[in-house]
DNA sequence: GGCCGCAGAATATGATCAAATTATTTCCTG
DNA sequence: CAGGAAATAATTTGATCATATTCTGCGGCC
């Protein structure tokens, strides 16, 4: 039979299928309370059950899938006290990663999220949804790749997995204008070394992102 | 075929090895960098290959576990830059716990805490290390219960995982004397609902226990 | 010292069994 | 006789296992 790993360049079919999965979770193509089942994403992803149960566990336990007790998995639906939590979390970590950023990126680090940055306002100028949630990511993600901290980089894409899909919810019912954005201060910090003003930014990046989830949870 | 979930009240099999790892990694009876092999467990646990690979994914996604690349699993080594970052993060989000847990725990919730924090002090007493260990861990695991914050109780619960065997190692070097003790202060200020002194106390007791394992890196 | 084959371990599949939800039927009641 | 609730049957889904296949690492051989 014919391997699936000569489709991504030797990885193991579970990461394969957790890596589509985290994707599809973190730019939407699940939405919140959306059942996930096993035998659905064998017949989807053309896999065996082994692998698509072994993804599915990680990102249980990560935190991205929640198990209904019942053995159902589902998307989360985040509630007020779960927003609340996860904005603490991030205003906790994400600023001390910024800050490390700071500290160590050079000149090319700095390049590189500046262009990163470019092709998100260029998907916000399309109102391309996807793509902002796809490059808001890759710019938050490469940040914390720059600042070297390979455990706290962890927790905070375990975190950003927790509110991705209500994310998507949020740019679905506000679409991608009126996005205030930090990004302009934090890669200016970056660029001058200031790792105090890279964090202080980061923390409102944090606080305007989360608000905006919090705010469509009312509505 | 009997059935294992009669062993465990009716809970999988994969949640039952999972249990059972995690507490073999939380309490030390897995060495830093030690080696797990699947077909190890299998013949240890007497179970299939199937739970064991999901309990092992699960752990690995947590940060309990370290895949080796070479699809290697070991029990990770913690170098000094992996301990900054654990201390980190736990000086950010335990603290934090502590004071929701002021604000929150009524007097039968601190009376349990009590009780609990006797049976450490008991443990201590005899040089019971892996008693110390358990009711260390049972007493930072009930304040974060009673904080009623789940999501940062995950977070905090995953990066105990990552230092429970090197904090075994530490015990195994040091014993149990000479552990400086902010138990007694987290207590007194959870009774007295004073929120900022439990959260310093918190932060107190962290850095100590991080502390040790920093000294323990060195020696 | 590099290459080839062998052993052992991990990965992946399909089959089988158990559980839970859903649909259906039946029986009772108004 | 009609409507609904409870019980039961059927389908779907999850859990586990046994087995086949692939890959890695090691040791002998050229």
């Amino acid at each position: 039979m014919v391997n699936m790993r000569a489709d991504s360049a030797g990885l193991p079919t579970h990461e394969v299928v957790y890596r589509r999965l985290r994707d599809m979770i973190l730019f939407g193509e699940l939405a919140p309370g959306q059942p996930v089942t096993i035998q659905g994403l064998v017949e989807r992803l053309e896999v065996g059950m082994t692998p698509v149960r072994e993804a599915l566990r990680r990102l249980i336990a990560e935190g991205a899938l929640v198990f209904q007790g019942n053995r159902r998995i589902t998307v989360p639906v985040l509630d007020a006290a779960a927003v609340e939590e996860l904005t603490l979390a991030r205003v906790a970590l994400e600023p001390q990663l910024a800050r490390r950023a700071a500290e160590r990126c050079g000149a090319e680090g700095a390049a590189r999220l500046r262009a990163t940055d470019a092709r998100l306002d260029a998907a916000i100028g399309k109102g391309d949804v996807t793509g902002y949630l796809v490059e808001n990511h890759q710019f938050h993600a490469e940040l914390n790749d720059l600042a070297g901290a390979p455990i706290l980089t962890d927790l905070v894409e375990g975190l950003w997995l927790r509110f991705g899909p209500s994310l998507r919810v949020v740019c679905g019912q506000f679409g991608t204008r009126n996005l205030p954005d930090q990004h302009k201060a934090i890669l200016d910090a970056l660029e001058s070394g200031n790792a105090a003003a890279a964090a202080e930014a980061m923390e409102k990046d944090v606080r305007q992102g989360m608000e905006q989830i919090s705010a469509a949870l009312e509505g």
